[in-house]
DNA sequence: ATAGCCAACTAAAACGTTTTGGCAAATGCC
DNA sequence: GGCATTTGCCAAAACGTTTTAGTTGGCTAT
């Protein structure tokens, strides 16, 4: 017996963490059969091993998590960098994402340090994270075409993933949903079942993720061999606020416009009734699509019989990037492209027609 | 000359990341030297700190962060755990504090760790930073009355900030603005202009915020000789969704009912609709007074002229936490406690009274 | 007996910094 | 010229781990 007293209180948390070289002294082993034996080495004798794994309990060691990121070069910990733009933090679709990547970072162990960069540092801060060894990997979000933290980050060499995608795609790893896919079918449907004159309230097509979409649409009506202006896009900068309620009073200012097809389940929510106090046209009410991205402070039932819903989770993709950042950094896998899964509900009036069959061959691989 | 080549590319981004060894291999000095040039000692030649911060510069030198963490015990990372309710990343409240937090944490050099934990996991989500050295310090938020993590987090001697307050107030550092009082002030500006029948829309009263701006609000009116009754407390879980408007539709089912205030600017917008709908009582509008925090997707002025505001700025208090935490971290000052300003705006039609004055002695030191 | 093998342990190096306690040369002072 | 001081530099230890390359001692097979 070397100890001099028994203490069984679970680490008085004094000043000093207890650290390995404690507990070899308290059991009068090397540190090395202590590092072994807490790491599940074999050639650790199985007795040695209980009582090395109950001291730790029992001292309340924790391994000193910026030794091991020094000697094994991996922090465990994801970089999300923001841009300055405070309005994002309470965009719902943020809140989203956040909630599944603060979930799965849990679940697979790793922390997400949040940062926001001043004005013109969005590399530099990219940079730092790159160069003083503080994390192992990048989330990006919101990709424009041509975006330089892309680019910057490619060239690093560090793993991240992008949620949404633009033209280098197919070299790193990326979530999103089928922004393409969807709303050419939205535009289709409604198209099919003869709206000549649509408007589509879309995001800010600065970002890809509307970009693509606005392309859809004007794609779908092309391919239907109607003419540019059956479609007329308006755009709104933020989900939050009156635009969608704006834009749609806007929108419903064309007599002719028969459909309304929203970016965002919460531009319709705002819309909705300006909508309700529109008249008919032709008799039929003015048809409703969306996009619903599963936000869970809306009820989405209430719009149901009404609307027509393409929906797809953005808690999902948040859930997904972390996952393919563990793919990279802890399975050192290829990076790899995920498809959130869309789901259509087609409002009881409406002919689905092809709404769940693959695009058309020409439109087949389109980014987006 | 030792160096073979020179290349002045910036840093080629190669795997390694270039050290301090590398650096002093470059100019032929010890690495004792290249780390007391770059950070600044007075023993080191004038010429010799130039040509050491030149070839930092020129190859792209950041110190590892973990190999100072190591050495230094400080991480310059803080530690912002978060319950697993997801409800709360897309509460604009959260949002602007957290606008804040970031923004100042820039300022400062310091990182923050975004970190939800799951059911029955907080504490230990806590135990394993301190104990695993990943961070300097935490941020709490809405404590609650006898708050565990505020008794784990003092027995861990580990610097912390509350945004809010409980009754160990003065033994750590917090931030907060004047819930007490405000409502205090707000309830007995509305008793003075004669309103006898209030009612009080209000958060979540399992947090203290809410707690104490309810005690308030029955202080005020016990203080001014009236009976219990005089206000009727609502309670909103969440202010997204339709609360505001549900609870104002619900006060105004009782048509004694002439005040109202509301615990936060959200509410109010939700309720302002069913308020323009409602009848005059005893000829008069219903007053309306509530919290502003400052959001900055809402318009306050919309309702300036109509509403009596009580403003505090949320992302100021995110700003504030960081500097309290900066304050123990760096400069290892005892922790203290921050006010944030509020300011009064009354509406027009009523006497402000002594809104402005301090609160009766007997109120004076409460907390909250 | 001895070579070979295995089980169980360990000393030392490494990760990349900072800091302590020097040391040699140059300078100042009488 | 001789001593003290200052200037400018550096070797080595330390931070707490993991990992490499062993070293023991006991057992087996011959």
């Amino acid at each position: 017996m070397t100890s001099d007293t028994k203490t069984d209180k679970p680490a008085p948390a004094s000043g000093r963490n207890v650290t390995i070289k404690d507990l070899a002294a308290e059991l009068d082993l090397s540190i090395t059969t202590i590092s072994r034996a807490l790491n599940g080495y074999s050639d650790v004798g199985e007795r040695t091993r209980q009582k090395v794994e109950g001291a730790a309990k029992r001292l309340g060691y924790r391994p000193n998590r910026n030794a091991q990121r020094l000697v094994l070069q991996r922090t465990h910990n994801i970089a999300w960098v923001q841009s300055d733009n405070e309005l994002k933090y309470l965009d719902p679709h943020f809140a989203e994402v956040m909630a599944g990547v603060l979930a799965q970072a849990r679940e697979v162990n790793y922390d997400i340090v949040l940062t926001s960069h001043g004005k013109d540092r969005e590399i530099a801060t990219y940079d730092r994270y790159v160069r003083d060894n503080s994390v192992d990997g990048f989330i990006v979000d919101l990709p424009r075409e041509d975006d330089q933290r892309i680019g910057f980050l490619l060239d690093s060499g560090r793993p991240f993933v992008v949620h949404g995608r633009e033209p280098r795609c197919d070299r790193y790893g990326w979530v999103d949903m089928d922004n393409y896919g969807n709303f050419y079918r939205l535009a289709r449907l409604l198209v099919a079942n003869g709206h000549r004159r649509i408007a589509f309230i879309n995001g800010d097509e600065a970002f890809n993720y509307a970009l693509y979409r606005h392309r859809a649409v004007r794609h779908a009506v092309a391919d239907s061999g109607l003419p540019e202006d059956t479609v007329t896009v308006y755009n709104s900068a933020h989900p939050m606020g009156d635009a969608g309620f704006r834009l749609t009073r806007e929108a419903l200012a064309d007599p002719a416009i028969t459909a309304i097809i929203y970016s965002s389940i919460l531009l319709l929510v705002e819309g909705y009734e300006a909508w309700a106090a529109a008249a008919p046209r032709h008799g039929q009410p003015i048809a409703l699509a969306t996009m619903d991205d599963v936000l869970r402070h809306i009820d989405r039932t209430r719009y149901l019989p009404r609307v027509t819903f393409v929906r797809s989770s953005l808690k999902d993709a948040g859930l997904a990037l972390i996952d393919e950042l563990s793919r990279q950094c802890d399975r050192h896998a290829a990076p790899q492209g995920t498809l959130i899964p869309s789901y259509f509900d087609v409002v009881p009036g409406l002919d689905p027609g092809s709404i769940d069959e693959p695009l058309p061959p020409q439109r087949r691989d389109h980014i987006g």
